[in-house]
DNA sequence: AACATTCATTCCACGATGTGGAATAGATAC
DNA sequence: GTATCTATTCCACATCGTGGAATGAATGTT
């Protein structure tokens, strides 16, 4: 077999699914709708590949044609997502739970939709005074450990790019504006293995993440937060690794 | 080619994209995680390929493989959600202008979000009078226009589990709340092509909507919506003629 | 604890299925 | 009207996926 530049297939997989994927996500990383030829130009794959294969996602609803035949994704992938994110947080509980009973903070899970971060599952902390973040919240990526961990565990041409779509916004003075001192701190990320957002999303709050799935793979984010002066960081290196385990465990392998 | 008993394939599509998506969506009806077993049971599909096409699904994260060897759906599916959801929305636009153009009352662009319709566009109507509904906002599919069409353009099996989970709570005095009376009114909808809401949803207020694509591949709902003094019964029989058309315009084809 | 049963996973020879280059039709720009 | 895109169709070929059967792992039963 000859190795394809960009789009090279795990082992094991079916190739007509893995490349309709590839279409898929191609398609959600757009904005606008995509012909034909420039998916050919995203994906490498040949002209009558990516045409037979739209057609078949097309049918089910999974994208849609335009009258200018450009494509975008469609309503099918909507219900998916929803099931999707129920099954996540069902299965999400008992190891935040976890988390809860270890640290006393209040633990969340996170995944990218789109561009954003979104609260899926969480499990409150006991203590009366509890910090922020409802489920189905939206957060900005660059603001949040949850983000830093997504965003550190996709290719970094990816990341840049949607961080270029939106913007690194100040939300409190500990917010981190510059593009090029992010991409520093995703580098750290990426070499210990977890993020930390001190008060760069809410004043006062302090959260730790740890990502879930595969270096290279990451699916979702778990994290703590609490209040900056309880939550300290001494505390955090233990911690840190008792997430990990936790991440481990949901992911499992 | 033998005929299969249960998911036959569309005419020009890829096999095992197609197997794929029946997996997806039977993973997305259950609520809980489901065995290799099983979902030969659901699909028809034999033992070897369920296993092989979960794998490449499970290796993109697009289901997820739990401690106990069953499957449920992966944190990728959520990340196509908002990406779908906002090229829908954009393309819908003028088509909904058109309606409110013709009606005078508000248009909305409705799918089915696993269990819950999601009003996913909405151009409101030009009078200062005008009715409910926000982007974004989740109701029950059995008491609004758009979620009878969305019920009746799934098989009926389907549309009764759908309704199993969520119950049919009045939301007032018009509400349909019996399953069988409910299944006829579906009947109904099937036959004429199209359903109303006699402030089943909201007292005062009248819907009328039409199903976006083929019959048996309904992936959205049209609507319209006002006062019923206003928005009255007379007018509705030219307005659906014209929701339809535009319906067809927008599925194109 | 040994057995029976159910289920997930691996294997592999076969050929149906998907592939992709090239031809055609269609759209858009010039 | 011609040129230049781009989308779509076609088809001979062989790759790729297929699925039945065998293996292995796990759970339940007496």
């Amino acid at each position: 077999m000859v190795d394809a530049p960009a789009g090279s297939r795990a082992a094991g997989s079916v190739q007509s699914v893995d490349r309709s994927l590839d279409l898929l996500e191609a398609l959600a990383q757009e904005e606008k709708p995509v012909g034909v030829a420039e998916l050919v130009e995203l994906t490498g794959l040949p002209q009558g590949t990516v045409h037979r294969l739209l057609q078949s996602l097309n049918q089910r609803g999974y994208v849609r044609r335009d009258a200018s035949r450009k494509y975008s994704l469609g309503a099918s992938a909507v219900r998916l997502a929803d099931a999707a994110q129920r099954s996540l947080a069902r299965s999400a509980r008992p190891h935040l739970a976890e988390l809860v009973e270890l640290s006393g903070e209040t633990a969340n899970l996170a995944v990218l939709e789109g561009d954003d971060v979104v609260y899926v599952a969480q499990v409150p902390s006991p203590h009366t005074l509890r910090m922020f973040a409802e489920v189905g919240r939206h957060v900005p990526p660059h603001s949040t450990a949850v983000g830093k961990v997504l965003l550190a565990g996709m290719p970094r041409e990816r990341a840049l790019a949607v961080l270029r779509r939106t913007g690194l916004a100040p939300r409190t003075p500990s917010t981190i504006t510059d593009l090029d001192e992010f991409a520093t701190e995703l580098d750290l990320v990426v070499v210990q293995g977890w993020a930390a957002d001190e008060e760069e999303q809410e004043a006062g709050v302090r959260c730790v993440a740890v990502p879930v799935g595969a270096p290279g793979a990451v699916v979702a984010a778990l994290s703590l937060s609490g209040p900056a002066d309880r939550f300290a960081g001494g505390r955090t290196d233990g911690l840190v690794a008792q997430m990990q385990r936790v991440a481990r465990a949901f992911a499992d392998a």
